[in-house]
DNA sequence: CATCCGATGTGCGATAAACGCACAAGTTTG
DNA sequence: CAAACTTGTGCGTTTATCGCACATCGGATG
């Protein structure tokens, strides 16, 4: 359903393969290239990603200066499309806001795709108990689209608990776990016993593992053939770290809303 | 600046604009494609869009049954790094979100690109009196990365009265304004006169000229160079229609928020 | 001030890739 | 059961893309 496992080579356009990996080389970490460091983060000869990055220009998907090259907006085309049409976003956006709205928590729904989960929908700047943290989830750069290790977040575990043992294990296969914190869990046997635990008590809880200071805790959204299509996750300031009372407060909160969600997924 | 005029037909890559043509015909309006359709859609041969289609999918952008095809949320890539990597969006969000909690208002934030304005940024769910109206910004499909035309927006309106005569000169030449709603200005020499009004005023309101039941009000965004590089809106339901206390109620609101964003655009 | 070094813009021929045709296989319609 | 209409795929031709090469440029360096 995903994707299609067998396709005859000759009916795979290189051309448009290199023409996304140039596109994919903005990259979060850097944001501006020129010709020299798009065509090595892309592979390609420094002529060819040059007129890649014209032709992107020229398209109007990247905007430059005349030697180097960023995104412009009109690359939001593409996710607006995407939320114009998938139903999952649209599904739960009005539940997300309502959440945000009931109890001023920082909200977001996520999906799997490869080692990473990716955030389709969000609602909530979080809590601002504190007065200088109004935007929490910019500030932790958790706005639509931004992409995070499954390994060490909530939602990912949640959506890994839900494999079929198979499929897990395949993605387990020989995969390193990076440390992003002194928190993160690191060991693939660590990893399968919190998924275990995940799937008795259908919550994740995970504390510092992704970014100092962030608390996170998720449920699995599935719809009424039981099959998990998505991740709900609040977001905890380091403040209310306690984890016995995040887990009586919160936990009754997600889940309900996932039983909620579950007749429009 | 934002695009290169002038470039070498030599160094323009026609593949990867036919990639990219496959990739936009998951417009709006028509969510799922098989090859035929796409094919007429991007101006290509069935074969070749069945070809780009594959390959698409083979990358993980879209998602297909064997013989239907989607967009996949992998392409949220795209829309997560020019997120993360524009100063735009990142500067307006806090003050977005400010204003949704203090006013319980739904804003938005846009730029211009061609005929139509994107959404690079909002934030609230909108006015809740009406109790089945939680989620007012996404009803009306506005979500990031949604277009809409510039001529029938009160946003489009600030953002093209900011433009320099000869380039407005230039972006009306010839131009339909089409009729979305009873009230859409269609006519050329009355899209001036707003946009004179717009000047004057500092903002704009379009009542219903978009779709049915939804007001708007808008402010220009500038820098400290006094250009305008973005414009702010507020969604006002049809209950709250009063021009008059539109005006007096949410300009100084926007326009305090406009003032207060100059620095950091 | 001359020189060097790296980075960049651009023609051209070779090469490899994409195109569209045509046919085969499958599916719905009368 | 056949006709009409889809859709998948191999192959030769055409065409576009590649990467080399050289010309140019700007800034550092001695």
């Amino acid at each position: 359903m995903t994707l299609a496992p067998s396709i005859n080579k000759t009916d795979l356009i290189e051309g448009m393969a290199k023409g996304m990996a140039v596109l994919e080389s903005f990259g979060t970490e850097r944001q501006r290239l020129n010709a020299t460091l798009a065509a090595q983060r892309a592979g390609l000869s420094r002529a060819a990603a040059r007129r890649h990055l014209l032709t992107l220009s020229h398209l109007g998907y990247l905007e430059t200066d005349g030697s180097y090259f960023w995104l412009s907006p009109k690359v939001l085309r593409f996710s607006g499309s995407y939320l114009a049409s998938a139903r999952l976003p649209r599904a739960l956006q009005p539940t997300l806001n309502r959440l945000a709205q009931q109890t001023r928590g920082a909200f977001s729904a996520v999906v799997l795709d490869g080692d990473e989960v990716v955030i389709v929908a969000n609602s909530g700047q979080g809590f601002d108990q504190a007065p200088a943290s109004a935007t929490r989830l910019l500030a932790y750069g958790l706005h639509l689209g931004a992409r995070l290790p499954a390994h060490a977040t909530s939602t990912g575990r949640v959506l890994l608990a839900a494999k079929p043992k198979a499929e897990l294990n395949l993605w387990l296969k020989g995969r390193l776990l990076p440390r992003l914190t002194a928190q993160t869990v690191t060991g693939v046997k660590q990893l399968r016993a919190l998924l275990d635990q995940v799937r008795a008590g259908d919550f994740c809880l995970a504390s510092e593992e992704h970014e100092l200071g962030v608390h996170a805790m998720a449920v699995a959204l599935r719809n009424m053939q039981g099959h998990t299509v998505a991740a709900l996750n609040v977001i905890l300031p380091g403040a209310c770290a306690d984890p016995l009372r995040t887990r009586t407060q919160w936990a009754p909160i997600l889940q309900q809303a996932a039983r909620e969600l579950r007749a429009v997924l």
